[in-house]
DNA sequence: CTTGTAATTGGAATGATTCCAAGTATTGTT
DNA sequence: AACAATACTTGGAATCATTCCAATTACAAG
């Protein structure tokens, strides 16, 4: 569980940027959210965390948590009232969410589709996030024949 | 506060095909939604109504907009964890908060940037709903001189 | 008019998140 | 290294939107 150097540079100077310390518990946190990108909630994170230091608390979580929101290190997802879940991937890209397992996954956004949907305001709005969210179900494809060369 | 009968007729055949009954309080929801159409929480719903029959509760309250929803004929509208809020306004559309003010406006949107956003998802991701959301201020317009003819 | 079912009601319960006050760590200064 | 000043962490209590529940009440069909 530790931390690459040049991500820990990365979390580092983004917490500096906004003026925040760089500490045992955040770095834990950040850590915890890279190991496993499956989107969890604050619960999920504190109870991965605390295998590895059993006495960080929900609070702690919920603070680190918001923390790297707040420095843009990663995003939070929200699906209807569900608890917040964490996502620290960068690239642009929307979320989908399987209505029968509840995962969430990542879909890319071009530049090219972000600049369209930012045409979509009327003129003097300007939007700061932007947020795409579907809901829907995955079909198993079928499996083409996976001919090696 | 009387329902339209065009729209009362909506109303009663969209709560009958999902095998619901037509009841005092379920119209009276769905009227304050359509004579406010400004995204009130279900508390602001409540208070609403119940000026109009102030023996409703907000139990019943929730139960209606539920079942408006459940129903298709209102949509729920999320913004991070704040209270949710309802919107009857069936075309398609997206969401604009005003960070300044908190309001939200409804963003059309057209059939083919719909398509377009479709299109977006890996082979085998079915989309039943698509929610997008911006986050932003509104700059005030130079007013152009309105020139009439 | 009866009878079965669905809807409404007020209040209690839930659960994610935030708040708070006390303790601990970190940073800059001498 | 010691100190002060400030930021961070912690556990538990508090918040608050929403849901649940058990007891009425309304409705629809026979």
């Amino acid at each position: 569980m530790e931390l690459e150097a040049t991500t820990k540079a990365r979390l580092d100077e983004a917490l500096a940027r906004a003026g925040q310390r760089s500490t045992r518990q955040r770095e834990l946190v950040f850590a915890t959210l890279l190991r496993w990108m499956d989107h969890p909630t604050a619960d999920e994170v504190f109870s991965r965390a605390r295998e590895q230091t059993p006495t960080i608390s929900l609070a702690t979580v919920y603070n680190c948590l918001e923390t790297l929101v707040g420095c843009g290190l990663v995003r939070a997802v929200n699906y209807e009232r569900e608890p917040t879940r964490y996502c620290p991937n960068l690239n642009e890209h929307a979320h989908f969410q399987d209505r029968v397992t509840g995962r969430i996954s990542d879909i890319p956004l071009s530049e090219s589709i972000m600049a369209t949907l930012r045409t979509l305001l009327p003129p003097g709005y300007e939007a700061d996030s932007l947020d795409l969210y579907f809901h829907g179900t995955i079909r198993k494809q079928p499996s083409k024949s996976t001919s090696k060369s």
